[in-house]
DNA sequence: ACATATTGACTGGCAGTCAGTCAATAGAGT
DNA sequence: ACTCTATTGACTGACTGCCAGTCAATATGT
């Protein structure tokens, strides 16, 4: 009807916006892109001249979150100040642990309608987290605290261990056996990067170190 | 048309292995239960009469799948003349290493258009075989040969890299890199389950040691 | 006048539904 | 034993509603 032009990358960023917070109510795929463009103000065709198709915007959603916790992640490996065991409890308290607390608005994903979207979310999540981590390590092993011939290995091993064995949308654990698994981490990754033991032994569990279980967004369902 | 009534056994099997055969062939998310019911010569309504669900049948076909391959696992660890370690290396080598010998038939599985199904195949393989594996690795520890406060963490963890991490649907990673991270498995699982150094050295690899990489399937495209 | 942004009706395809049909069979009445 | 009939279970296929993606037309800014 009324036609508004406008400045395309705020257009896009507007469509954008949209989505994700329709994809954090609804879950994906039971958002139609007919519910974004209605949002956004907007004609069907209107999206389809921004984004090549409903995967596409999902993508560029999941980019920007990669990117966004990058951030934190790469603050702790540049700090030369640190030594490399010193950075990885870092990276595990203030990144890992903390995913139930940070990725409120990206828990949407871990809904099981959204299984393909999720998973390339943790698939860019490793690959983005390798290099940095594996550097990590890699000072760990220059000083001492760690030791294993296959640094990038033993990084992905992990990450893939941490992020699918944990995520409540692909394993979804009773409160219990999430318990053990998380005090079986630090024996875990004292194996796998060569350290001593208990050098990172869980001593305190805090009650929101429990990641993202129970905290799972309820998505609205179809019939309320 | 012409009305044909079957044991309802019968039928159920038939539209289960028509379903399973579309799968492979066009991918799940690309066959429609309209395609499924017209291999069957049956009706639309008949598939829903049997199934609650195209998603239900999709489970169905996991279950069978992983029930299948548990009998290789399970055959192994109550073979009471094998000591802990030797059932581990056997694993490795009957199982994990066929995986892209066997699983021909499942290979639809890893194409990305059905990650839904995948990853609940995968989850329901870990969940399969870890109670068996955990009881191997029990048995290791008590014979001296394994050493973890959490074998069935280590073995949790373990299954997880290695299902995930090798998943050519998930994680596409080249010959080259595939090459590296297999030298690199022998010295995780030493690390995980807390071997002797060297005890699942990878001496050799064979060829078709390679898991699934290359081995993928082609779907049929949507426009010949 | 030209490029670029926007429109919205339209297409094709698919999951799932439902009212009703047909065949076999169990059982009641004889 | 033998029909007749009621009931059940298997099966039908047209239909609904939804939704991703397309496209020719059209408005807007420069």
């Amino acid at each position: 009807m009324a036609r508004v032009t406008k400045n395309p990358e705020e257009r896009k960023t507007e469509i954008l916006l949209a989505a994700e917070r329709l994809f954090q109510s609804k879950g994906y795929e039971r958002t139609a892109v007919s519910d974004i463009v209605k949002h956004v103000g907007v004609a069907q065709g209107t999206f389809y001249y921004y984004f090549k198709s409903k995967e596409e915007i999902a993508d560029a959603l999941i980019d920007r979150m990669v990117e966004r916790q990058m951030e934190i992640i790469r603050r702790i490996a540049d700090d030369s100040s640190l030594p490399g065991y010193e950075k990885m409890v870092r990276v595990v308290t203030d990144v890992f642990m903390r995913r139930g607390e940070n990725l409120d608005a990206e828990e949407y994903l871990h809904h099981e309608s959204n299984a393909l979207l999720h998973q390339k979310s943790l698939v860019k999540t490793v690959q983005a987290y390798t290099p940095v981590l594996t550097s990590i390590v890699e000072q760990g092993v220059r000083e001492g605290a760690f030791r294993t011939e296959h640094p990038r290995e033993a990084v992905e091993f992990f990450l893939v261990g941490v992020l699918f064995l944990f995520d409540p949308g692909i394993f979804p654990w009773t409160p219990d056996e999430l318990e053990t698994k998380l005090q079986a981490v630090g024996e875990t990754m004292e194996k796998l990067f060569g350290a001593d033991k208990g050098a990172f032994a869980v001593k305190r569990l805090s009650p929101n170190a429990i990641p993202l279980l129970d905290r799972r967004k309820r998505i609205e369902s179809p019939n309320p």
